[in-house]
DNA sequence: CATGAATGAGTCTTCATTCAT
DNA sequence: GATGAATGAAGACTCATTCAT
């Protein structure tokens, strides 16, 4: 994989509905076989393999094996997302410690639920244009949490954007850590707690 | 690259002298054509000839390739490690406010220092055994700042190797986003204060 | 492209108008995305992208790929053959100078005519069964041109049919290289009374 | 094929003995697997199979199959032109029926010498690229052509390069006729001598 | 010890052809 | 008849690794 940022989209869009289910396939397929073999090895004709069709069919869908893997990542991140702009929706108005909590809780959740894709898509996300594409969406979020913040009664900000932007990046190592070894639920919660502490702490000092 | 964690030991020592700076000139040249090309054309051959000497030679230091990519890591991690421990030697028994600031600016030089360097190995890190080789140079540092955690007059710790591990982990993120972008001094700056006022109010709550 | 002698014939022959329409449309697509895109990525969808229907109707005209490339082939021989023969009529029993005239002025009018053309069938000629084709075509030509050779006044032919033949591909050469580069209509001109010299002096020696 | 213009040189150059002979031994492969399977069928691997070495080789020579390729009809069209040279430089001062003469028979010689290598390569000369690399060749030959010409002393040339480049174009379609099917020797002959005559009337005219 | 040519398995990608709709 | 998705064999090319020199 060279440049990930490159080709996003499909090529085409065959018979919608077929379409779709395909896609679907493929991109678990991807998860499945980044798990299973690594990266290196995860290969067009193993994924065609696991999707269960053809290597030409897969070349339908996306240009390239780069396209496919950023398209999974894109996937992915754009979950997550989703997840992190509806949990500030939520939290409009709310005192900087709910937030905190709702932050904190919401991006394990997201990360979490589906931990081997998320372990899985860190190698993906190290490659050449995974990072640009990982800049992308975390912006998207980043304004999101930082109208969140704007809401806030009780909240102290000397640098609202860069507190939101830390506040997000600052979930990702510790979060991290915990996917890539089996984490027990108990350190899990040990963890929660300590990050929704930690953001408390910075969203109102003093 | 298949698996990272494999044989990270060089296959011998040759006089001494001599292996020392043909291993230097290795991990260089390792680091150079990561930027240059990327983790996948970052090939044997590539780096040999990058680091003057012929394929041969460099399988006379290391067994394989993965060998080679997870020494090189190893030795950065293994240096920021160690910039991260004497830093946290010299805050003994210093406030709160003096042992984040001392760590938040201890990673970010250590890690901006070299940061082409830092920028190429994500990828590395992010495949197979990445993790388990980070993880371990990860403990040295938390050791070290649980260790300069509990001789602080000011500090209040619930949990404290917990506390230890996520003020580490906290700076991962934060500082990654700078790396793969270009970010502007000033950024840096404001960033680097967001993050000690973080690691401040989470250190000494209330 | 294997066996381009193999089936020359289409398929089948529907309502003739439409297939005849169908078949031009096709045989217009083949020269462009040859030109375009040369004969190795010459493929059927392609073509049949260009000529505004779906591979599967190319199949229904043609056997295979190498059928449709040969009755190209065939089909751009045969309109020069039909020129140059139509030619040969007209100069019957006239001095072996306006046949040479003649001869030079149709060949060139007729593989000019659609340069671009002549020039993506090169390709095509040089592949196995392009020559078996292209022999078939010349010798038509070679009778007429014989035909009318005999009835010249003042023609002294020691081999007359050697003399026609030569006479023919005498000039596939020195037109070839008109093609293969952008020449100037200067050059085009002074190269056709060259060749009228050069026809008129072999057909009248001494 | 596509780019035969394209790198036309070898990769390396190993140990010049044995590279020599291994290029000697590409080129042998490139005509026999051209001759036996034809120019789409004449893939790296088959050529590698022929020639006795893994495909690996095959790119220790070249950058690619193009430029392998484009380097043996090099290799051939160069011979060509050395021995077209070489006559032409015997023949200076000589009147124009010796040069006739010398011209077609060097021509045919030179092009029947390896038959099957000169009808092979026709396909690869027309694919992109070919007509290129051929033009360069045939400018070395007009120039000697031309050079020769101009110390005949029987000469009338209205046009000198002109005349040159005819007279050797002229050879190239009776020539390929010839090749192209199994021609006699006594058919040979005969065309050998008619070309003569023609060349001679051209070189001469009335 | 160093060298670097040779190897050949393994990748990605393309494309002629088929056939269910 | 038309369509175009699916197939999978085949091709070009790369690269980790070895080993004769």
């Amino acid at each position: 994989m060279t440049a990930l940022a490159a080709p996003l989209q499909q090529r085409k869009s065959p018979v919608q509905a077929r379409s779709a289910a395909t896609i679907a396939a493929l991109h678990t397929a991807v998860i499945q076989v980044l798990i299973k073999e690594g990266l290196t090895r995860c290969t067009t004709t193993r994924i065609a393999e696991r999707a269960g069709m053809s290597v030409g069919s897969v070349y339908q869908y996306y240009p390239n094996r780069d396209a496919l893997l950023a398209a999974v990542l894109e996937k992915h991140l754009g979950d997550i997302a989703d997840a992190m702009v509806e949990v500030c929706l939520e939290c409009r108005g709310r005192p900087v410690a709910d937030m905190a909590e709702a932050l904190v809780e919401g991006y394990l959740a997201a990360k979490l639920r589906n931990a081997g894709e998320s372990r899985a898509l860190y190698a993906v996300a190290g490659e050449r244009g995974g990072a640009a594409l990982a800049d992308r969406v975390y912006n998207r979020m980043e304004s999101a949490v930082t109208s969140m913040l704007a809401t806030a009664p009780d909240g102290r900000f000397e640098d609202l954007a860069m507190t939101a932007s830390i506040a997000l990046h600052v979930l990702v190592g510790p979060v991290r850590k915990i996917l890539e070894r089996e984490a027990t639920p108990e350190f899990e919660a040990r963890l929660q707690r300590q990050l929704v502490l930690l953001l408390t702490a910075y969203f109102r000092p003093e």
